[in-house]
DNA sequence: GTGTTTGTTATCAA
DNA sequence: CTTGATAACAAACA
């Protein structure tokens, strides 16, 4: 699942690989990935365009092209983002696992040859072409970003006080108060900071505050540098997996031995989402 | 065939 | 307004 620092890596990869590249054309499989406009509309007003620079908010990636608008992609459960390099004819180099498969939904072609694959096999990602008002309106209505200077102690426990009755779950996953966290970092953020998901929020101590406070920070920050994680479909741009998967002390461990103390990690739904967690480690 | 998986939004209920 | 639950979107997998 593309969180915060799956779409931070890729983010960081296509800067590089796409930033100055004109676009030549778009190709469009899956209409909805583009709704409400059409595949005709979307590639007349994205054609000529030049990518001037790639900015993350929240989970939704920010292409801003020449012309002043920006294109938005949200991976939502299983989009990648493949880039392809111009391969000299005849080659017989690919990168793997990346052609256009029955799960490409739209490709971005350069004039350079080169291509921006996207597959999506769940279908709830979308690609967006926003007005510089209606991109405002969606950063808007995201909160704190985690890695901003913004994200401080006292803007973090603001945000999480406005609703003192919720679980510590539900507030996290909460992509209007602090952006960016998703199923696996907000367990992974919960046990590094030793307390239950299930707490209410009203009832955290001080110092178990600061604690969650500096786990988030440390969680994402370890994970971007391992690439993130590829649970199950997150590729990187390149198409190789993120190498945060063997860090992972809860998520995806239920009835696993906590790497810990040897208690067998608890897995409960919460908040509608399968939710893990050590019984002993976390309070 | 059934339940599970999850990001986001919408909708309903108390 | 708060909160909790559920469905919808869609597909794969056990």
């Amino acid at each position: 699942m593309p969180e915060l620092p799956e779409v931070e890596t890729i983010k960081r990869e296509l800067t590089s690989a796409l930033e100055g590249k004109v676009i030549e054309s778009v190709k469009v499989f899956w209409p909805k990935t583009i709704a409400p406009l059409t595949a005709v509309v979307f590639n007349r007003r994205l054609k000529g365009q030049r990518i001037e620079s790639i900015e993350r908010r929240a989970k939704i990636l920010f292409f801003n092209l020449s012309g002043g608008e920006t294109l938005a992609v949200h991976l939502k459960l299983t989009g990648q983002l493949i880039f392809m390099p111009h391969y000299p004819q005849g080659s017989t180099l690919r990168v793997p696992k990346v052609e256009p498969s029955k799960h490409t939904r739209a490709i971005l072609n350069f004039t350079d040859g080169t291509k921006l694959y996207f597959n999506d096999l769940r279908k709830f990602g979308w690609w967006r072409l926003l007005s510089p008002v209606h991109r405002k309106e969606i950063e808007a209505r995201h909160g704190l970003e985690p890695l901003s200077p913004n994200f401080t102690f006292k803007n973090f426990t603001t945000q999480l006080q406005r609703y003192p009755n919720r679980r510590l779950k539900q507030t996290l996953l909460d992509q209007t108060l602090i952006a960016g966290l998703g199923n696996i970092y907000v367990d992974e953020s919960c046990f590094a900071a030793e307390i239950r998901p299930t707490r209410h929020i009203q009832t955290l101590a001080v110092n178990e505050l600061k604690k969650l406070f500096g786990s988030i920070k440390k969680v994402l920050r370890l994970a971007i540098k391992k690439g993130g994680t590829s649970a199950k479909d997150y590729v990187r741009s390149d198409g190789q997996p993120g190498k945060f998967a063997p860090y992972l002390k809860v998520y995806g461990r239920g009835g696993k031995l906590c790497k810990n103390c040897k208690t067998p990690i608890a897995k409960i739904k919460l908040a509608g989402r399968g939710t893990h967690f050590c019984s002993s480690c976390q309070k």
